[in-house]
RNA sequence: GGUCCCGUCGUUCAACCGGUUAGGACAGCGGCCUUUCACGCCGUAAACACGGGUUCGAAUCCCGUCGGGAUCACCA
């Protein structure tokens, strides 16, 4: 019997910063296909038009990397079975749509989204307790259907789903799953711009790329059971599925984790000094036990011994102050010229610096001021202790305040680029629209992402400081004012 | 709301297929070390969600309740 070379994959959609959701399922792929000799593979799914980015793809590459997550095949590596984006491969997804046409395993669906947003509406009226597709173009005749489409009506091409009985499938974790079909809709395969939904991509690019082992977050399992259909109806060999549990928010109800909650980006983590040894490991902790209360080892170790019989499925909290500690303990193993070199690797270099230099020049007598009149270039998380009061200004409430910073965080956050002009102008027109004075909001800013009352031009120094620390920041200054003290 | 998943200290991970004073780590608290802080070390408090079964014996197996999460798109 020859087993299968073991062939798993990290399939993010580049739609934003790098989500350390995104390397946590990262390193279990990675560690199973290493456990097992096999390959470990990165794809890019970008069939949301509208939703993509391309910068996000190298981010996604580039935080990937530095934590040492390389993958064999890829869209920068190429190999045997690409292109590893799946907007090249657009002509597959449609041939194979066709394939299913033909078969009779789906059918065109010429419904408008209006039609779909009207039907929804009326059954939700209705009291149904169905939401799906109510499969109204599902027994159109092939002729007809064909017609309609020669004539250049716009369709999707939707996946015949068994209409009664239960869906079955097996998870690694968990054992059989079991679904009633009547909840499961016909779901659109192709959408009418020609591009995939995720569920006919993953399945056609996981096969035809030879994927054995689908390991990915616990959120896919309810529409498992539309991808089992798929692999049935094309009549191809189904992967092992294997469902991690969600990493959750610090709060009180372990919600999935978010970045109103939580840093979220990896760029975050990089930026605020932590070692990718560290956050991996950290991240290796989550769900996984190493065994005999081993808490500290590499990627290395974690691939001698993985095993997803140690994996526990309780939503594991992403508890910053443990990975604080982890990181502490990495440091302290660096020799000397080591953290030396990471230190200056991170902001003590001259690419920094000569950013800084021009908003500090002005303001120095002595050259000991550089570093010493702007520390917040170089922080994560600031101390409010001595200056925090300065965020409410007179006549405002600590609740308005801490609702403005998380508006101002929010609309940061929106920003397709992130600049001192655009971030200024988010703060002022904020100001006109609650129609409170310029200095009631640049003031409490400074204080929530300087930390002093005094510095360089606040923007210019936000742009250098970077979206990932000053959304926290503003985050975390709310969180401050809405809990702290006013002096009487 | 329907469906699915999950349920051990505040958090994280243990306790092999039933028999333990339920263990380690982070955070907390107390102390030692130290000019201070940090590191390190020692100690301490803290959990089997609840109710029924099965069994000589249940954190462990079964059922129910409760709680939490996820998901119900021409997003992934």
């Amino acid at each position: 019997m020859t087993e299968k070379t073991v062939r798993t994959r990290i399939a993010p959609s580049p739609t934003g910063d790098p989500h350390v959701g995104t390397a946590y399922i990262a390193l279990f792929n990675y560690v199973f296909a290493k456990k097992h000799g096999g390959q470990f593979l990165l794809r890019i799914e970008d069939t949301d038009q509208t939703r993509s980015r391309s910068d996000s793809e190298l981010a996604i590459m580039e935080s990937l990397n530095w934590l040492g997550l390389s993958w064999d095949e890829g869209p920068d590596k190429g190999g045997p079975y690409g292109p590893y984006r799946q907007s090249e491969r657009q002509s597959i997804y449609k041939e194979q749509a066709e394939i299913l046409l033909e078969k009779g395993e789906a059918y065109r669906c010429f419904c408008t989204p209006e039609i779909l947003a009207a039907d929804r509406e009326a059954e939700l009226k209705s009291g149904s307790r169905r939401t799906g597709y109510n499969r109204r173009c599902r027994n159109i005749d092939a002729q007809t259907s064909a017609k309609r489409a020669a004539d250049g009506e716009p369709f999707t091409i939707r996946l015949k789903m068994a209409v009664d009985g239960d869906s079955v499938f097996t998870d690694r974790l968990r054992g059989e799953i079991r679904r009633p079909n009547e909840e499961l809709d016909d779901q659109v395969l192709l959408k009418s711009d020609g591009f995939p939904t995720y569920h006919l991509a993953n399945v056609v690019d996981d096969h035809l790329m030879k994927i054995t082992h689908v390991i990915r977050a616990e959120e896919w399992i309810p529409s498992t059971p539309k991808h089992v259909r798929l692999y049935e109806a094309f009549g191809w060999e189904k992967p092992e599925f294997i469902h991690m549990p969600l990493l959750r928010n610090p709060d009180k109800n372990k919600s999935k984790i978010s970045k109103r909650k939580n840093p979220v980006s990896l760029k975050f983590y990089k930026e605020t000094g932590i070692l990718p040894e560290a956050l991996v490991n950290f991240l290796g902790l989550m769900g996984f036990s190493f065994g005999n209360d081993v808490e500290k080892f590499t990627v290395e170790q974690m691939i001698e011994v993985f095993s997803f019989d140690n994996v526990s499925l309780g939503g594991p909290v992403f508890d910053l102050e443990k990975l604080t500690w982890l990181n502490g303990l990495y440091i302290r193993d660096l020799g000397p010229e080591e953290l030396l070199d990471r230190v200056m690797g991170l902001y003590l270099n001259r690419e920094y610096f000569q950013k800084i230099v021009p908003l500090v020049h002005e303001r120095m007598r002595y050259l000991s001021d550089f570093i010493d009149s702007a520390p917040f270039f170089y922080n994560g998380d600031l101390d409010y202790s001595a200056e925090g009061n300065l965020m409410v200004p007179k006549g405002r409430t600590q609740v308005e305040m801490a609702s403005m910073f998380e508006e101002g965080a929010e609309k940061i956050d929106a920003l397709e680029s992130f600049s001192a002009s655009l971030v200024e102008e988010i703060f002022r027109t904020i100001s006109e629209q609650k129609e409170w004075k310029i200095k009631e909001i640049f003031m409490p800013v400074r204080i929530a992402c300087l930390g002093r009352k005094a510095s360089p031009p606040l923007f210019e120094c936000i742009e250098v400081i970077g979206r990932e620390r000053i959304r926290r920041r503003l985050r975390k200054a709310a969180e401050y004012v809405r809990t702290m003290k006013m002096p009487a």
